[in-house]
DNA sequence: CGGCATGTTAACGCGATGTTAATAAAATAC
DNA sequence: GTATTTTATTAACATCGCGTTAACATGCCG
């Protein structure tokens, strides 16, 4: 999540966030940012202090209560001594001057990650697929709040069809990665998966796990 | 560890952070430093950048080879991009640019600190979990004001459990760490263990210790 | 039409786990 | 040094659920 009201500023950082791989969403002021992240998912916030409607240490403060974990930096053109503390105060993990440079807002991104207690999205251990967000290291695929745990095998599964989302995968590439054995059986046993993995996602309609015959599958995200 | 080799710094600071309840050992020059952090136990390190016998980033990257957890700040009186993005690949946490803010400092740490998946030593490892409070150093678990004193593997599951909160723990990580073999025994042992700690956290509903079939538990708190 | 690949559901077997109790080992008290 | 208590392991039995297999349905291509 990036809060910034100077949009000059967030489109530029927008685009070198999802440069370096990172999946961006841009909000403009306080309030709204807060409403979009009760609704959405992030793994990691970065606050403009100065916002309209609601100013940064606000924002921050209800952002932890929701969710004290979530790794948060400050971006403020000043640099007063009383701003920094305040922040570090409410458990904000890092300042950030401005102007500041780009790649090292990344390196301190990755130093907190790096450091972070949840699942580092940077090794794709995250996966959205639609409306759906898989967490693989946890086994867990949620929808509107609604988790479902997933099993070793079907996880296992759901991650190499993520890895080539919008992209055949070959039968035998999975037998062998997940069976490692590729016989009678255990294609039977791929497809019984198969076949789960699409009740799951039965209530997105825009998420769907193709057969192509003789090859393997695809799964097909037209979110 | 602290490594200064300005003296009248170095001594300023040492009284700062012990003032604050740390435990501070200070190093005038990078080679005695190594041998130091070699013999003794450190859970942090601060270092200036610029040091007789061996420079800081030296240092650092040969203490990230023994300990590649451990957090490491840098004091630099430049603050020159390249330094720092050195730095940020060396795997350090933080820059200071002299001449800084003692507040700030102890800011860094603890946010630093409050990220790091090493136990915390300047507090007593404290958990809450629930309505309940565990203590680790004290092995004691705690609701209501009723104690109950928990044996030391006990306690030893509960950390790991804790430091891995409402995450997957595998049971393969869990028998290396704690019983240090994870044969068929030793695995029966760990789930007699968990059905105690269920025992004890059964008062508060909202905590719960799942299990993952073949995988390993997670310690689940929705409070 | 017939063979083959896949879709889907249900039933089964077995390994993994939950739990309690018994035993062994270690720590502590006296 | 012995008795008592505490702790961890092992045993024993119950239960659960994962993954396999079976069984049947559908669709595709020759």
């Amino acid at each position: 999540m990036l809060v910034e009201d100077d949009l000059n500023l967030g489109f530029l950082l927008v685009e070198f966030l999802e440069l370096k791989g990172f999946s961006v969403k841009l909000y403009r002021d306080g309030q709204t940012a807060f409403t979009g992240f009760q609704n959405g998912h992030f793994d990691f916030c970065i606050l403009d202090v100065m916002l309209p409607k609601m100013d940064g240490f606000t924002l921050a403060k209800k952002i932890k209560i929701l969710n004290g974990q979530i790794p948060v930096i400050f971006l403020t053109a000043r640099s007063l001594k009383e701003d920094k503390m305040k922040g570090y105060e409410i458990g904000v993990d890092d300042y950030i001057t401005k102007p500041f440079d780009e790649d090292e807002l990344l390196y301190k991104i990755h130093a907190i990650l790096n450091r972070s207690k949840l699942p580092k999205f940077s090794e794709e251990s995250i996966f959205q697929i639609g409306l759906f967000r898989f967490d693989f290291q946890n086994q867990q695929l949620e929808m509107d709040g609604q988790k479902r745990r997933l099993t070793e095998r079907e996880s296992s599964l759901l991650k190499m069809l993520c890895l080539n989302k919008n992209n055949v995968i070959r039968r035998e590439q999975i037998l062998t990665a997940i069976w490692g054995d590729n016989d009678y059986f255990a294609g039977r046993s791929l497809d019984v998966f198969i076949s789960k993995l699409r009740k799951y996602f039965s209530p997105d309609p825009s998420i769907s796990i193709e057969n192509v015959p003789k090859v393997g599958f695809i799964l097909q995200d037209n979110s």
